[in-house]
DNA sequence: ACGACAGTAGACAGATCTGTCTGCTATCGT
DNA sequence: ACGATAGCAGACAGATCTGTCTACTGTCGT
């Protein structure tokens, strides 16, 4: 054929720079962190990084849209395991325990993006999606549970979960995370009973 | 006597550099703005800055300092107004949805700082004291409103706090503070009439 | 065999940022 | 009148950062 398939080799220098991107980028934040940090830890060359990304923008742009679609494969895959609609839903928080446990554990990827770029920018593009995806699944999750009001109650788990999410971060615990489980399974069970 | 008393003039060079600093940081973000852009707008020589502060890092200290101390004024202020402890405990909402509704708001001073900053820096500090005190004024007002677990309703309601605050900031709209002001009066209602 | 391609190594330009230093000016207490 | 203090203006050094450019090197499909 006359075209060659897209390049899905082994280890490619885009792979290694994303690697090394979301590494550096998330643990420093994407300001702090300069190109030749990126480039140094992911052995590649400066011309490389410009070539697949073509600038820094592009690389961030890129970090966080892997951000994202891991997010969304970490929450899903983490709710294969629960059995009804409500356990899914209280799940969620399950996931963001597991979460925010780990010791690398900086907060929200897209809220420190956001925090350290300008209005109007990359950051506050890619969060705005990350964010309408959690909110579209709460609401679904909130339907199938039998919710009367999904829209109400997503909203509030959004509230406990962003809670859970920056009280982690500032706490530098998982505590918050913990708690936030518990007054939504509260919430929830008060929400699907009261029908 | 031997020593003049410690400078309290009318508009000195270091509350106009503090004034100019504060709302370049938290407009901007603490790293992404430079020294020469708060001395411009000060209308400050650089060499003021630095005998002021010493360097950056002092500046941004004294940034948050003064954030911590209105935000404590602006609290403290604001729940005058109320007349039971169940109600001030509620207030602390209220005085939250005033806030996150301002044109300006951009989020948490204290986690933007902290996001951009390196672990252990300046902003972890600041932060760490502001949170403590958050956290000692509800434990106080939900001791007062009669609740018998007052730690374990502050720690709930710093989660809807965080979440109010978190959530008004990335949806650049203050209707998270106002959701979460309705699940604390619930939370409140709940904890102290099931005495 | 060979051209296309992906990548490497590193110099370089231009901008920006922190922090220092020199020299000048105005004000105020004594 | 005068010295101390606070502040202004701006040059300067040194580091760092983004982004470009040149020249070289493997590898792979045809």
């Amino acid at each position: 054929m006359s075209a060659a398939s897209p390049a899905v080799r082994k280890q490619s220098a885009r792979d290694r720079l994303l690697a090394a991107a979301d590494e550096l980028f998330y643990a420093e934040g994407v300001h702090t962190v300069g190109i030749d940090r990126v480039i140094e830890q992911a052995g590649v060359a400066k011309a490389s990084l410009y070539s697949c990304f073509g600038n820094k923008d592009g690389l961030i742009r890129a970090y966080l849209q892997g951000r994202h679609e891991s997010r969304q494969k970490r929450i899903l895959t983490g709710l294969e395991r629960f059995d009804t609609p409500r356990d899914r839903l209280v799940g969620v928080f399950d996931v963001l325990i597991d979460y925010v446990s780990a010791p690398a554990y900086r907060g929200c990827a897209f809220y420190n993006a956001s925090a350290e770029s300008e209005k109007g920018g990359v950051a506050e593009e890619m969060s705005d999606a990350n964010r309408a995806w959690t909110q579209e699944l709460l609401v679904g999750l909130a339907r199938e549970a039998g919710a009367p009001d999904p829209a109400t109650l997503a909203a509030q788990l959004v509230i406990l979960y962003d809670g859970a999410s920056a009280g982690a971060r500032l706490d530098r615990h998982p505590e918050a995370a913990v708690t936030a489980r518990a007054m939504a399974a509260i919430l929830v069970d008060a929400a699907i009973t009261a029908l």
